[in-house]
DNA sequence: CGCAGTTTTGATTTCTGTCAACGTCTGTGG
DNA sequence: CCACAGACGTTGACAGAAATCAAAACTGCG
């Protein structure tokens, strides 16, 4: 809806928008770091329906909505989070630039639950069965895909047993590292320091803790010297310690 | 490795052995209830790399055991269970009769969790390579399976949902929902009540909770009048009331 | 400047875990 | 047939982690 002129302005993010162009970045046919023959891509023919860009704190779909469209985060950071009937909210997923929202709508299945923003976010809409289409016309594709899928399913089993078994420490603690491997498969981590866009009560949400016990475990996070954190970036200053914290206890 | 005639007695369980031989059961190909055209099913060309029959509380395999290979639940429960370094466990799904027990092998990606049986199990094991081969033959099964995944995906994501926001209560009354659920699925649940060899442990390591803790909520849950266990059955005594504890709060 | 959204702080409560003991049940083997 | 061991379930006293509540301080932004 948006022109897409209006996309173009690169916003001082790496990488955006050709990448999502180009079919999907988790599927990685499109290294988009390195820019390499990057017009063979077989995605490139797939056209979004329409591009967005919404402010931080807004809603890019809401759980039951559209089926059949799938969005595409082409830079910035969101969340798909649950929300339960009395207000209890638990984030699933940090969506971060390249990634499809949600595999679910791909398949005809539900997926019931919302997207919103947590910066400013570039989005734009596929049509999920041309989506489907490309990814069923190559196999090598195809591969990968399920591959992507497979890893989903570790991603949220490792999520459950995080939520199930550790403790707050622990669970912030990987939040972060996981956080900081993510964002260095996308080249955007400088050795220990990260963009760092979430706010207290995202970690919550995506800890299922409270904002309140976050912001206490956080203090000591700090005042321990293990991390450090400021204007929307974070630097984890003792690695080797606060990867044992993450691990174990 | 067990001869196959051992595998024939019936034991009493509903449809067991023909459903997994017939590719795989969640993906609905034979719908091995209604045991109508069962031989024109594409998967009946696969054959297991070996069966076995092992008895309750045995591991089927360990966290990072053989990478290439799946395992298939013939009949009996199993639960696939993460268990930390300091032995906390926490446990992902429980395998009912003609699950596949993980999809990660199939396209060569790690896994890590182990199996372990409830009941005595039956299993077969089939090459990961021949089983994707398969898949890949066909396109009607290609959707199913990768419709499977999404699934999977979204099971997790639920669990995930269940152990970072609800309460002991809760998470106790949707695992025995949704465990009749499953079990209706496969018509193995008459109206409420359903088999339910779980020892209150299973039910701790699923819920993230402690058997303590488990059996004090049961307890409860029974002097309320809203179920009944017995000889590992269990039934479902206050269908209205137990949904709502289920959903909210 | 003022306001809305955050973060911090401290007091208090609630839920769930821990520990330890005991009773039951089942299957095993003498 | 009995004794025994191991797994399981129940109980109660207590501890600890995290939630809840409420208020105050901070931040950024229009």
């Amino acid at each position: 809806m948006n022109a897409p002129a209006q996309l173009k302005e690169p916003k001082s993010r790496p990488f955006a928008s050709e990448c999502a162009v180009c079919l999907l970045f988790e599927l990685k046919i499109c290294p988009a770091v390195s820019d390499t023959n990057h017009h063979d891509c077989p995605g490139r023919r797939l056209q979004p329906i329409s591009e967005h860009r919404i402010p931080a704190r807004r809603m890019i779909y809401r759980q039951r909505d559209l089926p059949d469209e799938v969005p595409f985060i082409c830079s910035g950071w969101a969340a798909s989070v649950v929300t339960l009937l009395d207000g209890r909210r638990q984030i699933l997923a940090f969506l971060l630039p390249g990634d499809i929202v949600s595999a679910a709508p791909l398949f005809g299945v539900a997926g019931d639950c919302s997207v919103e923003a947590i910066t400013e976010v570039q989005y734009r809409w596929y049509r999920g069965i041309e989506l489907r289409a490309a990814l069923m016309s190559n196999s090598a594709l195809l591969e990968k895909a399920s591959r992507l899928l497979v890893h989903r399913e570790l991603r949220a089993r490792q999520l459950a047993v995080d939520l199930g078994r550790r403790s707050a420490e622990e669970r912030i603690a990987r939040l972060i590292l996981g956080l900081r491997e993510r964002l260095a498969e996308r080249g955007m981590a400088r050795d220990h320091t990260i963009e760092f866009p979430l706010r207290q009560h995202h970690v919550a949400d995506a800890t299922g803790l409270t904002s309140v016990h976050v912001s206490k475990v956080l203090i000591d996070f700090r005042r321990r010297g293990l991390i450090e954190v400021s204007d929307r970036s974070l630097t984890i200053l003792d690695p080797v310690e606060f990867q044992r914290i993450a691990n174990m206890r």
